[in-house]
DNA sequence: TATTCTAAACAACAGATGTTGCCTAATTTA
DNA sequence: TAAATTAGGCAACATCTGTTGTTTAGAATA
């Protein structure tokens, strides 16, 4: 994770926006793979070695981007406020299902690769949340096992609901989903 | 999937056979990132180009490799003849943990980009699998959601058990997780 | 304001990528 | 066995990568 934007360099500032800004444009263009660090740096008017005094490379920066938009979606819903429930399952279930739908439907050319990429960085923020909800619950048990399983099946349900040719609504997707989820989850209520 | 490797002029067996062997050889002494297909035909004794003639990069024969061997493992334990029962749901989970458990330390550097790029193909064949069995129970409701929310627990569950520092036997880590997905499959037992 | 610090520009590097066209050698088939 | 087919070797290409050393310009601090 990179340092908080608040008290940086505004030079900083001003070329991480244009390097973001700039790549997600082209996200919208064409695949992730087909997009080099040149075409990144070129519509941000920088300069390609400055690029790399500020991500290690360009998964450095999918990573950046996507962990950015996903903790947005996450905050919008205060769902980092509050602990576990059933509502607040089924409204993270929404809010992931939700999240990866647009992402994979924003961006031109959503291959394998691009989401194999994307998986884990949402996955690890999942997990974190998911743990932090169930600490909340004053439990003595390891939530470690359960919360994997929840965090693996939340994003295969999404992931899934992304690709299915004729989708239902959202909601009714995750009224059918909500309970193999909360099943394991239940004894923490 | 390529072609199966019956009736295939014996040119292309043997060159394949080279490129597969050098990977994996590979593999073994260092991170996918950092091999190079130069490196590949190097030490397979070919000629660059001629890679290229068998795979689109070093990303499709990662693919390839990892299937093949994924489903050695399946196929060793007869897990692709069978149908659903709580004992083949617990070999099978037995079959995932052990198989990434040596694919992570097997490999010199088996970081989150290899990681990422292994985890889709494993899940592809599980998710295969598994629908497999259910439908061999004759059960009328689809299958889908409980065979992705298994195929992905399954993953999850054998992915967080190759991560931990201090692993208990692989028997003993199934046992506890064995529950938490069998209990969206029972009802077609 | 003057000084210090440091981000970004620029140029150049060795190496890797994916692709091409031409040539040869192995294999399949008739 | 002879002819047709096709895999692989080879060389060259434009492009991308990650890195380095130097210079310039903007921001922070005294």
């Amino acid at each position: 994770m990179l340092p908080k934007e608040e008290k940086l360099d505004p030079r900083v500032k001003r070329t991480r926006g244009l390097i973001l800004r700039s790549f997600e444009d082209l996200l919208a263009e064409k695949g992730f793979e087909s997009i080099s660090v040149q075409d990144v740096t070129d519509k941000a008017e920088i300069n390609r070695a400055t690029f790399y005094a500020h991500f290690p490379d360009k998964y450095a920066l999918l990573d950046y981007s996507i962990s950015q938009m996903f903790m947005n979606e996450i905050e919008k819903r205060t769902l980092n406020v509050c602990s576990y429930s059933t509502d607040n399952l089924r409204n993270l279930i929404l809010a992931v299902v939700e999240f990866i739908s647009r992402l994979h439907s924003d961006c031109a050319q959503p291959h394998q690769q691009f989401e194999a990429l994307t998986e884990g960085t949402i996955k690890n923020i999942l997990f974190e949340l998911l743990s932090h909800w169930l600490k909340q619950t004053g439990t003595k048990i390891s939530t470690d096992i359960p919360a994997t399983v929840a965090t693996w099946a939340i994003y295969g349900l999404a992931s899934h609901y992304s690709h299915l040719k004729k989708r239902p609504s959202p909601e009714k997707f995750v009224d059918e989903a909500l309970p193999l989820v909360a099943v394991n989850l239940e004894q923490f209520a």
